[in-house]
DNA sequence: AAGTAGTTTGGAATTGTTCTAAACTATTGA
DNA sequence: TCAATAGTTTAGAACAATTCCAAACTACTT
């Protein structure tokens, strides 16, 4: 097992104080090693199978979720009974092509919501999501 | 059977072609006779059930979908698996409760998006969702 | 090397939603 | 007014995503 290879993910995890299991690291390198990426937790497990990495769906999804603890991802709800999980953590903004359900991440960096109340007293903004919806391909409709 | 009870709604649903059955009728008044409300599909059928309409938990699903499809109705995705129908179904925001769940109008008239790129060549947009979670109260971090 | 606290696992359970095929009902037109 | 038919409702089964469980396992301490 190449240990240098598990260098940087080794690090990300121990930073955020989660054990660095077999499992984690695998995960971790398929998340994190590349760039961005938004997957749900049944792509990230068969990614995972392909890549002969063993481990359970139920592992999938306490992992994606200690991890969006951690910080280290971001929940982003688009559809009924399908969340993504997004690499990109910073404060950015989502496509969401209905056809295909595919998410994109805004690409543009100017994008802004301005004339925003105040959060309701006794509340803090724990975050803002912008989803822009996309319709099919010109033609229908 | 107080006829004129359902007139309004009556004429709403034959404007937008969906034949007025009882139990239409019945959800339509309590979906939209009084303010604007966010409601799942769980929720009404207990509003139902304790107002003696006799309606299955199916035929919540149909009729909140064909409202939705006829524009009565829009829906909001925002959590796993629980989809909220809103009766206003002009172009505007929410808060979301994440403690609660709840879901909230922006009461601002204000609020715009701006800074977005042009949709992907080939799309349209078909609405733009902006969700602001609001996070407790105040104390817990 | 042993203890323990944290992790992983398969499978069962849960939840929200959709499907299905049979019974029912609003509408149309004779 | 009645029958035909097209659209609607229903209970219950099926489904899909997710969570729960208790037992086996493993990383970290000492």
């Amino acid at each position: 097992m190449e240990t240098r290879r598990y260098a940087r993910v080794l690090a990300r995890l121990r930073s955020v104080g989660l054990r660095p299991t077999r499992q984690r690291l695998a995960l971790a390198r398929l998340l994190f090693d590349g760039g961005n990426r938004h997957v749900t937790a049944e792509q990230l497990h068969s990614e995972a199978l392909e890549a002969n990495i063993r481990v359970s769906l139920a592992t999938i999804y306490n992992t994606l979720h200690q991890f969006t603890r951690a910080g280290l991802l971001r929940e982003v709800v688009v559809d009924h009974g399908r969340a993504y999980f997004d690499t990109n953590t910073k404060e950015h903004h989502h496509f969401l092509f209905e056809d295909s359900g595919r998410l994109q991440d805004i690409p543009s960096k100017g994008v802004t919501v301005t004339g925003l109340p105040a959060a309701p007293s006794g509340t803090t903004v724990s975050r803002i999501e912008v989803i822009i919806r996309l319709r099919g391909h010109g033609s229908s409709q």
